[in-house]
DNA sequence: AATGAATGAGAATTCATTCAT
DNA sequence: GATGAATGAATTCTCATTCAT
């Protein structure tokens, strides 16, 4: 269970990954690591400079403005997602098997990462300007891995044809939310395994063909 | 199926009690309205004055301050909840009978009103001034009420009495909440009877007597 | 010694004045209250009215403005302070025992209603519209008479005529509000006896006519 | 007698040390300019602002708030004090000595500068958080610097030890006040040589061993 | 004689953002 | 690559005052 706290940083997770100028590394730091205690919009961008240590005016040289920057940090914390997310599933035999298997990567994710479920889940959709980000193209390019998978399923026979993909694909990620966000909200602990286990075994009910 | 729509005045200010001071109102349903659409800190008290056609100062004069006026809302919303609940329950044989009528009741105004569950489950929670105002008291009446049918249920011998009246009680809130969340969050339409039926169903098979 | 405490009326010290409305007594009584502890800058109508019992829209019935109501306070207590002094001063022989008795009666003022001596040298001064208001009328009045009685002593013989009466005047009230401030702003008790020996001692050096 | 007008800029300011954020300096400047003619709780920060050719943001960047402005302007002119104390006493033999030479210094810094008396005497003593500024540290420091010189002369036995240090303390300090105010609050010239002279005949009468 | 309802102007303070260096 | 200085627009809240009834 590698969790990405705020001291950690991110290239751990995300090898492959460019490194950020200092600055810009010590700016998105010091959000995650305000966003533990409150949300996006009381956290001021004089609190972020002061916890970065650095000036507000740098936010500026590196972000277009504080949403933008709150995009950044998502867009990392999807990085990682994607990376877990494709190696995850590799080495394992059946569309099924894999799509389980993604779903407890999926829960997994926000159990250890209270802060990146609240930014996916809780402070970026009302805002339009999210839908023209990187993080969303990047949360696309995850939903298009998902599509995929279940397609593949549907080709090998184990899941059902008669449902087209995509709606399948609605109701796996509205059941993963639907499971988490109470935890999230109330911080509860996610128990990962018993809750993706759950969660399988009533999606799987409906989508799975009988063998 | 009755709502308590922005439009509608609230039972509170219905005929029969005088409606005097118009403004005071105007500017509770100009805020039940706004917040049909965003968060309680994104409005501002230009907006809501604005919306109910008065001057900020009125605000001012009715409600001691912004967060004041958030609780009277809530108040009023919690009046009707209390009301209903207690008729609800009337004419009904057996707590056990009566508890699933009143998670059912629970449950419809969720779903009938929005705003309420919103404010309710999100809005208030998390500034500490709430829980000294009235609209926590009238929670506090709402959840005695609560138990006292448990108790009921307890002494009837229709409900455990190995476990703690109150740790009952605790179960069946959460349940209810965590069950209409992601409705409320997400703007789904909430099922009333299908999603009282199934929290019924998991929460009395802990806590009922076998007969 | 006696007082115009906020609670007595003052009718007991000016048996002459027209009785008011009841209202407008309990206002200017409310705000004589509120000024024992704080400036008149900083008590609000508001505050005014619910201390007096009544609405705030009552004051502006029987007061221009809320400087209004303060010189018709203030207007009250000179009413006072000048028939006392004219009272003081009959029977006694000689101007200069006379002017004596007046810094007397004068200062015992100060001593015995802070504030009226908190409005008079602090409050109303920097104001403009004072200068048009009846309350200064009243000084004038207060101070001609006083002229009267140092022009007497010029004409006796008692008071030296080579320093205009005005000038006289102007170190005689110089001098009984230099000596009589810290104690009003600091809260001080004034002892009337003593300090106006004082007073008399170095005035009359300056002013008297050697025996 | 060199004063600090409001357009001289402080010696803390002056040549030398390095006099960079001319906003923050503009900023005290103007208030000390507009405290010459109206007290601070009639100033406004738009005026001040103003004044200073800034936007009212900027205040706030450079003091807490408003009364950190006022305490911040207080601490400038404390500074100049405490320095001229400690020079002016120097090369005088006898604490009685410098004892008088403090008064005078004391009486002179009112004397010159009407608006740093204004502040001490009047503006910040009814408001709390002036007893935890730096402004109030420097007041402590500078009594400490006249209690020192007391207990010298105590030990030189040019002052009487019957009494205690603070206490002779608490009426030179106590009679300077008292001497100044009534200047201060009406404006007139306050003739440092001569009060200083007054207060020292009175004072050391009741405090200085008789030789 | 008194009130309830409402207001306009302005108060201090906050905050994301810009720009010359 | 980073900063210090400054800002404009908004935000919540206050207060003396008015007016129809």
């Amino acid at each position: 269970m590698v969790s990405i706290s705020n001291t950690s940083s991110l290239y751990v997770n995300s090898p492959g990954e460019k490194t950020h100028a200092p600055g810009k590394t010590k700016i998105m730091t010091a959000l995650r690591s305000l966003l533990e205690d409150k949300e996006f919009v009381s956290i001021t961008t004089a609190e972020i400079a002061r916890t970065a240590g650095v000036t507000e005016a740098l936010i500026y040289k590196y972000f277009h403005d504080k949403r933008d920057l709150l995009h950044q940090v998502l867009a990392e914390y999807l990085g990682v997602m994607i990376a877990r997310a494709e190696t995850d599933v590799r080495g394992i035999k059946g569309a099924l098997h894999q799509l389980r298997k993604l779903i407890w990567s999926h829960v997994n994710m926000y159990a250890d990462n209270r802060v990146f479920a609240r930014i996916l889940l809780l402070e970026v959709r009302n805002y339009p300007d999210y839908f023209s980000s990187d993080a969303y193209q990047m949360v696309k390019h995850y939903t298009n891995f998902l599509l995929a998978l279940i397609e593949k399923g549907v080709e090998e026979g184990s899941i059902r044809s008669d449902i087209p993909a995509t709606a399948i694909r609605q109701v796996i990620l509205g059941a993963i939310e639907h499971a988490c966000l109470p935890g999230i909200i109330f911080n509860y602990a996610i128990q990962t395994d018993e809750l993706s286990d759950q969660l399988c075994e009533s999606i799987f009910n409906g989508i799975a063909c009988p063998d």
